[in-house]
Order: structure tokens, then C-alpha cells, then sequence
RNA sequence: GCGGGUGUAGUUCAAUGGUAGAACGGCAGCUUCCCAAGCUGCAUACGGGGGUUCGAUUCCCCUCACCCGCUCCA
């Protein structure tokens, strides 16, 4: 785990927050390769879920939220506990349950009277809108994103057309005052979540939560995590949220430990129940068919995207030990993308940088594909190291530009170049007219 | 939050109560250069604050961050 992270920093996917000022507990920052890669994630999930499909819709929401959103939906009570912890049995305790003797708070575990100072737990950030300090002026930043969309529900179902059953995405920030933020961007405090809220009739729900399992699942090897490394756990009653009906978690090996990946829920009607009461406003759905009107049940299948990236990273690293002709041996540190979630798709490299007649053939090959890929033009160096550098970038085809290109050699071989395949290292002969039908191809 | 550990170039590591070194990486240059080759040159670090001391990167205190175990994860 350390030289993945120490890859990461090294070579610019994520780096501490606030950093330079000694960084910031559970924050996280990205970085030009990160940001690239995050983004490719999010792109191929908007598409799947969204814009190749007829049923579901996306959405934005704000992430300052009123407080009686997450009142009614139980946030502002369940989160606010006040908590000590025991010193002498390290039990966890409600500081408003304590019990006391002669006036001094106990554990009730023990009876040791060593307790830490009571404090919020996992509390939602809060803040102040407006000028004043005024209490009814709390607005806070949303612990997650699928409230928005409960909220919005009737102002989407009426402007969309849509007919049960059907879904809203969204993809956005969430915050969470995580007392113990761990395992690198796997839990920090600010996140990024990848939600949809799938509405559906009562009886379907069932049904629903294991397609929509499936569906996920497929999501997951098809940016490069295998089934192998999946693991479906059937949350138990005793963990569920209490309103749910049904919880799937999708979890990943990690090198620290099997961990959640999504969370496939059925929250039947809870959230939109809690929102029509809280709000009196009527978010129910009227059947044409049947002539009834009815709350929708729903489900959610609710991906973290910061840990699907460190996911892919792990998944990807890999170090190799490469002999050359020589016979002499060493490791070669690569991440195996794929290419769909890859930062940098293609490397383009001139052979040499100091005869222009191969510099400007490969800016022309650059300017061929940069509005199709995200390339990379690199033209210092030895050839290999900027092979093997673009190997740690996990950038899956590499494009040189040689003498043959210029057709010095064999005019047969003009305009041609070297492709040369990250993974296995070969290389091929390719026409530059071929390149971006191929390149697309295989990204897509 | 509790207990333990660690903080020195971008990375991985050294050394030292008195001018902080290396390797790799980076940048510039040379080389008809296809898997981190070679040669030359350059830049870059003691997490932050306070204390002890003539002098602190080194010793002490506080703090911040990271790692491990526990706890927690509506």
C-alpha cells in the first residue's frame, strides 16, 4: 500500500490537502492524472446509467442543504449523539445514558470512571447562511447525495414525463465529520458519491434490488475490476438501516482489507414518506392504469467514487521484472488501466527531438488525435524511459515516430509508426491513417 | 476518540548538538537513441510552533499529518 501511495504522490494522482500547510486530516486532493482518471470513472458511470437508458434521468443538486431536508430524513437526530469513550475498557457510550454515582459519570461496562469528554458523533458539518448567527441560519453541507433527489422528485417526475418505474442520478459531493478517517482517500471527509434513486411500484422492489446488483457488478468489470475480486455481502437485519428492506454491499480486496465499494439498497418508500409529511407536500404517484395513487418504493445503488478510483489503482499496479537483450534484470512498475479508464489514452514520442523532421510529423500525429483522446506528446529522453514513464501512468498505447515515418529507409513504410502496447510491450507497424479508428476503439 | 509507531530533496534512504549526503527521479545540453543506456551541467529537503543551549534537523514540550491495532462507519 505504501508504494502505491508513494506512486501516486510520485507521479501526481493524489495528493494531501492543504498540504504545504501541514495538511488536513481526511482531505484529499487530486492531481493532473488523478483528475483525469476520476473523471473517466465518472464519465463511463454517467453513460451507462444515464444516457443509455430510457428510464433513468440525471439531476445536480446543491450541496448546501435546508435543515428540514435532513431533519426528515433522520440525519439531524441520528447524527448529533453526543459520545464518550472509556479509557480503562475502550467501550463507546452515550454520553446522555450515562450512569452516575455520588454525581460522577461511569461506565457502565466497567465502572471505570476514566471517560473522554463528550463529543458530537459523526456530525454533519453545518454552516452559517446569511450574515447572522442566528440558529434557525444552519444550512448543512450534505452527508449525502440522495436526498436532493427525494427532494426534487415531484419538480422531476412532472418535467421529465417519466412513468414508473424509473430513476434520478446524480453524481456529486457529500461530507461526513468522520471521527476516524483511514486507509488513504478510502474514508475521508469530503467524497464524492455516485448515486441513483430507482423509483418502482411496491411489488417490484424486490425484483429491482437484484437487477440492479447485476447491473452494478457488470459496471465494475467492465472498468477493469474482475469478479474475482468482488464480493457481494448480504447485509444482515441486524446492520441494516432500519428502514431498509434489503441491502446488498458490493466490496473490493484491498490490500488493507475486503471493503465496500456501493451499497444496493431498497429503502422502500421511507425517504419520500418522511419528506411528504415533513413538507405536506403530496410526492406520491398517480397510475393511469389502475387509478391509484401510491408512494414509489425505491432503489438505491450508491457508489463512493474516490474509492472506485482507489480501487482501479490498486487493481491496475502491478511490478514486473523486465530482462533486456543483455540479460540484465530489473522492475518495471506499471498500472494495467483499462484503456476506457486510463488518464492519458496514447503517448506520442518523436524518436529523437533534435531532427525536426520527426518532431513535426508527431505534432501532426498529435494534432490528429487530440480532439478524438487525451494524448501525450513527450520528446526528452531516451525512447524507453519515456516508455517506461508513461508505464506508470498506466497510458496504454504508445505512438514513436521514426525514419521509417519519414520513408528514409523504405518508402513502403512511410507514414507509418510504431504502436507499442503498455501491457505486453510488443510492438506493431500502423498506418497513421488507422491510428484514431483503432485508438477509438479500443477506449470506447 | 484510545493505544503504539513514523515525519530529512519529487521518491527511497543516510549522517550529525557546530557547512545536511547518496541513489533513483526531474530540468538543460550532446548522441540516427525502440524499452528508465551513456556523458556533462543544474535545481530541490530537516512537517509547524515553543523551550533548553553560545549554537537544535539532532534533546524536551506542544501541535499537525501519515501508518498500524482497537473503536466507529446513521
Amino acid at each position: 500500500m505504501e508504494r502505491i501511495v508513494s506512486l501516486c504522490k510520485r507521479r501526481g494522482f493524489i495528493f494531501q490537502a492543504s498540504e504545504i500547510y501541514g495538511g488536513l486530516n481526511g482531505v484529499w486532493d487530486y492531481g493532473p492524472l488523478g483528475v483525469e482518471l476520476k473523471r473517466n470513472l465518472k464519465d463511463y458511470w454517467w453513460r451507462v446509467m444515464v444516457r443509455e437508458r430510457d428510464d433513468v434521468v440525471g439531476m445536480d443538486g446543491a450541496i448546501l442543504t435546508h435543515r428540514a431536508v435532513l431533519k426528515a430524513s433522520g440525519h439531524e437526530d441520528t447524527f448529533s449523539d453526543p459520545m464518550v469513550d472509556c479509557r480503562t475498557c475502550n467501550a463507546r457510550l452515550r454520553a446522555d445514558q450515562l450512569p452516575e454515582k455520588n454525581g460522577v459519570k461511569q461506565c457502565p461496562n466497567c465502572g471505570g470512571k476514566d471517560l473522554t469528554e463528550a463529543r458530537p458523533f459523526n456530525l454533519m458539518f453545518s454552516t452559517q447562511m446569511g450574515a447572522s448567527a442566528d440558529p434557525d441560519a444552519i444550512a448543512y453541507l450534505r452527508p449525502e447525495t440522495a436526498q436532493s433527489i427525494f427532494a426534487q422528485f415531484k419538480n422531476v417526475l412532472d418535467t421529465s414525463r417519466k412513468k414508473l418505474p424509473f430513476g434520478i442520478a446524480q453524481i456529486g459531493k457529500a461530507f461526513r465529520n468522520e471521527i476516524n478517517p483511514r486507509n488513504y482517500i478510502f474514508r475521508s471527509r469530503e467524497f464524492e458519491q455516485m448515486e441513483l434513486e430507482y423509483f418502482c411500484r411496491p411489488e417490484q422492489g424486490a425484483q429491482l434490488l437484484d437487477y440492479w446488483l447485476e447491473e452494478r457488478l457488470k459496471f465494475y468489470e467492465n472498468i477493469g475490476l474482475p469478479r474475482t475480486r468482488l464480493h457481494v455481502l448480504t447485509v444482515p437485519d441486524a446492520d441494516r438501516a432500519f428502514y431498509s428492506k434489503g441491502t446488498y454491499d458490493i466490496e473490493y480486496e484491498f490490500p488493507f482489507g475486503v471493503q465496500e465499494l456501493e451499497g444496493v439498497a431498497y429503502r422502500t418508500d421511507y425517504d419520500l414518506t418522511q419528506h411528504q409529511n415533513a413538507s405536506g407536500k403530496q410526492l406520491d404517484y398517480f397510475d393511469e392504469e389502475s387509478k391509484t395513487r401510491f408512494v414509489p418504493h425505491v432503489i438505491e445503488p450508491s457508489a463512493g467514487v474516490d474509492r472506485t478510483v482507489l480501487a482501479l489503482i490498486c487493481e491496475a499496479y502491478a511490478e514486473e521484472t523486465v530482462t533486456d537483450e543483455k540479460g540484465k534484470s530489473e522492475t518495471r512498475i506499471v498500472l494495467h488501466f483499462h484503456p476506457r479508464i486510463a488518464p492519458i489514452k496514447v503517448g506520442i514520442f518523436p524518436l529523437l527531438k533534435n531532427q525536426p523532421a520527426l518532431v513535426e510529423k508527431a505534432r501532426e500525429v498529435q494534432a490528429l488525435l487530440r480532439p478524438h483522446l487525451n494524448v501525450f506528446y513527450d520528446e526528452t529522453g531516451a525512447i524507453g524511459r519515456r516508455y517506461r514513464r508513461q508505464d506508470e501512468a498506466g497510458t496504454p498505447f504508445g505512438i514513436t515516430i521514426d525514419f521509417e515515418t519519414l520513408g528514409e529507409r523504405d518508402p513502403g513504410l512511410r507514414d507509418t509508426v510504431t504502436l507499442r502496447h503498455r501491457d505486453s510491450m510488443e510492438q506493431e507497424r500502423v498506418p497513421i491513417s488507422e491510428l484514431k479508428g483503432r485508438l477509438l476503439e479500443s477506449v470506447r
